[in-house]
DNA sequence: TTCAAAATATGAATTGCAGTCAAGTATTAA
DNA sequence: TTAATACTTGACTGCAATTCATATTTTGAA
């Protein structure tokens, strides 16, 4: 499982005790989750078929169509899971931070180091319109969160976070949609940072102050979601 | 045709007279042109079919694939040829302002403008990984322009035009997106262009300046390229 | 003007995949 | 034990992109 297991260790201690078909029907759903960001993670979304993940994940085919209504909605969820876990690990170290105006340069910075860094990822940004939507939704309410937090403390000017946000999102996917082609550098990515601070309302001097602080690394990720580096496969 | 008939124009002046046979080739590759991208603003990329595109251009179905790679090759090509055509259209403007830094925030909202209110750019926005590509391309060469004019003048303040172009660029399409899609009102795209500036390194109040003035309308569209409004149809 | 080689055009046939559904199997509850 | 219900399954359907063998047009040399 990717998005840490939660039903699973919540089991003993709350909710009525799953009956065999209940636990079934989990195993099912987490099993085609996995099985589609492996395969995707390996092929990337168009070369996959859903043949290739309930294969993967020892399903019938039309078992797919039990859990989700299409192709897409599939992958969707499996991505979303992704996504869910990395902001989870993202925020257990801004947690540590002491300057506001930080948490979100960290969050934005770690995003596209590890859109262009993480093998699994690199494939996704090839369908970006999913990608920056997940993304806009996934990590938005601590994106949110801590853009206001940021204003309040003085650190930011913007009016709307929920546009500021979105707009950081596409541009997050562009920076590094342009990386993973070679026609930016990683080196980039700091500067890109910094316009995301002056989108959000700091001064660039400011903002480059804050872009080049050292970051601390990522916690570990758990065995299934660690992060692979190198080029994806040239398949399909 | 859409973007401007450059080569018809050109004849009677320069270049070697076209033979019959490169007269035709023209003609079937503008005609395929002219209808996919008549037939994509109707019913959107992903409902027009390679044989509805020749049907409408009155050629066989495999002769598309002499003129263009793919469906994708053939769409994207009459994308480029129409937002080549915008581009020109609002160069016809902004050639007339005085302040650098309206130019580019003219430019971003009008784009804006245009994908949220036209319904053949509508469509084109459900597939943003193209489109947002295609507007990096086609509009940067009159964007990074500007953005190196107005810094020059000292109104913006950026590191990397490319980069900050790529950022823009793709947030416009987040945005635009977000407007068709309800989620945010046009009310909101002057607040976008504020955040464009300040990513360009402006600060809030300029911005603000600037991206309230009045916005002079853009030239009538020649016919085969108006804008029509409203939402596209539901097709698919 | 004639003709054959080269370049194009054509649409029927191929290919490949998303999604459906009738039949089979497991689970539940009485 | 059994009937009803819920879930699983993979062969099948439908559709659209792309290919390719054949037909047509163009060209230039004789």
């Amino acid at each position: 499982m990717i998005g840490a297991g939660g039903k699973t260790a919540m089991n003993s201690a709350s909710g009525p005790p799953e009956t065999r078909s209940e636990r079934r029907r989990r195993r099912n759903r987490e099993a085609l989750i996995q099985a589609a960001y492996e395969i995707v993670s390996r092929k990337g979304i168009d070369a996959t078929t859903v043949h290739d993940i309930t294969e993967r994940a020892d399903v019938g085919l039309g078992t797919a169509y039990n859990y989700f209504s299409s192709k897409d909605d599939l992958i969707l969820a499996a991505i979303e899971q992704s996504m869910d876990h990395l902001a989870r690990r993202i925020e257990t170290v801004t947690d540590t931070f002491d300057d506001p105006a930080q948490v979100f340069a960290y969050g934005t910075r770690t995003l596209m180091d590890t859109a262009t860094t993480d093998r699994r990822w690199q494939w996704l940004m090839q369908r970006s319109e999913v990608i920056a939507d997940a993304i806009y939704r996934c990590f938005g309410p601590y994106a949110m969160r801590d853009l206001l937090k940021a204003r309040e403390a003085g650190r930011y000017r913007f009016d709307s976070a929920e546009l500021t946000w979105r707009q950081a999102a596409w541009s997050m996917v562009g920076t590094s949609l342009a990386v993973c082609e070679n026609k930016l550098s990683t080196d980039d990515l700091t500067e890109a940072v910094v316009n995301l601070l002056c989108l959000a309302g700091m001064d660039r001097a400011g903002a480059w102050q804050v872009a080049r602080r050292p970051r601390p690394p990522l916690p570990a990720a758990p065995a299934s979601a660690s992060s692979p580096t190198g080029r994806p496969e040239p398949a399909r």
